[in-house]
DNA sequence: GAGTGGTCTAGACCACTAG
DNA sequence: TAGTGGTCTAGACCACTCC
């Protein structure tokens, strides 16, 4: 292939959608070692530096992880790894914290509209909700209120969740093929709804920071709603945006 | 120069250091036409592909504008461009959202120890701190307060922060010569206190955002800190990671 | 028509890992 | 020692802008 037609998108950008498809379709699984880059070239009919620059996009998307010498692979979720990008918590001295999850409940019920509308599923459909308290340094923190649709997540039981090994979302990509690749958050102060103050032993006027999270999987598919609600007295939520020198 | 010692840094992050500098140093002004790749390459004696690379990574932090056809030009904070990432509020209906900056306050003081800290300065020295109210259509919603070093905006005065054209950080960057390049924030919910509370019409035990900003220009030199406060009742903060398809 | 960044190719050497 | 990704070069054509 030496050359493209004129209004075609980037030779490169079609080389990363089919490495997305072949990561939709399990063909490459997380952890796997995916081809060498002169075998992505061959395999996809282009040059070695327009396979580069699909996968370099693809590894600051933090899809694939590059490793001089050993090879390229699929990003998974399990701890150490890039994928806690999606927790920016801190604690108040910018030390290491000590996290505990405590499962408090695990229930099915049926999608009412407005839940319906945030998973994309039509209201009365089937869905997990989990109530899941993360303890930071000992301390009730963190509760998160968690819908899923049952259709994606058949056959997960409260065992199976309450007994993971690593985090949720290395969950979801292990047993059930979900491998989050975006999440979008909108941040509110509110005051401690009473179900939350209980667990968080707040008092009814404390404030609380309120996290509403869609978590999206290949193809911008919505995989996961949830409501999280900390107390900042103890951890903070970062954030940082632009140059790093 | 063909090839590059052992134990270097990659060519590409020399050059863009040499990018950086001349940015530093005002050789290249915000809004100017930097040289031509091949130009550039002459310059700096590497091949094209090695300036290209540089230049990528300076625009992927936003520090320089390619366009196609055009050139390449240094970023300004001139409203429409792309340094409103900072500024990430939405109103509850994913509309456009009407904003109105109001001065409540222009004062100079001498730094205590905290928030010298914060600045990088001595306690003692000098500083400006200016309370900015914003009305998101028309309610009060959002109230900062700021802390710069007076050192390094010598003759700002109320009138000119007042009056100025755009943004806060385009007037620092028009007449300080301070491009603010990155931020970072800790975000936290609290009750309001009193001097936010009344300019947003809130009442004693009323939530509040509390995002505390350093901002940084070239170098990693704070330049200023704030704290903002919002009524999310009428913005909400959003943040979104991950991958884009 | 000259010049620009956007894209793409082809091929080189490097340092290091794995076997 | 063979193979990997990391880096770097040289040069090509493209679509479009500006003059």
């Amino acid at each position: 292939m030496n050359k493209r037609s004129s209004l075609d998108q980037p030779l490169y950008n079609t080389v990363r959608s089919l490495i997305l498809l072949k990561l939709r379709n399990g063909e490459w699984k997380p952890g796997d070692k995916i081809p060498t880059e002169p075998e992505l070239a061959k395999l996809f009919s282009v040059s070695v530096g327009t396979v580069r620059k699909a996968v370099e996009d693809l590894v600051s998307e933090q899809v694939l992880i590059r490793r001089a010498r050993i090879g390229t692979t699929v990003s998974t979720h399990e701890k150490y790894n890039q994928f806690s990008t999606f927790f920016n918590f801190s604690n108040r001295f910018d030390s290491e914290m000590l996290i505990e999850p405590k499962l408090l409940s695990f229930k099915k019920i049926l999608a009412n509209k407005e839940i319906g509308k945030s998973l994309g599923v039509k209201g009365g459909e089937a869905l997990f909700v989990i109530d899941n308290l993360r303890l930071i340094d000992g301390k009730p923190t963190m509760f998160d209120r968690i819908w899923l649709p049952q259709r994606k997540f058949t056959q997960l039981t409260q065992n199976e969740f309450e007994n993971r090994k690593g985090s949720i979302y290395s969950l979801y990509q292990s047993q059930f093929m979900m491998t989050i690749v975006r999440i979008n958050e909108q941040v509110e102060a509110i005051q401690a709804p009473e179900f939350v103050r209980l667990e968080l032993g707040l008092k009814k006027t404390d404030p609380v920071l309120k996290i509403s999270r869609y978590a999206y999987t290949y193809g911008d598919e919505v995989v996961e709603y949830r409501n999280r609600y900390v107390n900042t007295s103890i951890s903070l939520y970062q954030n940082e945006i632009g140059l790093r020198e």
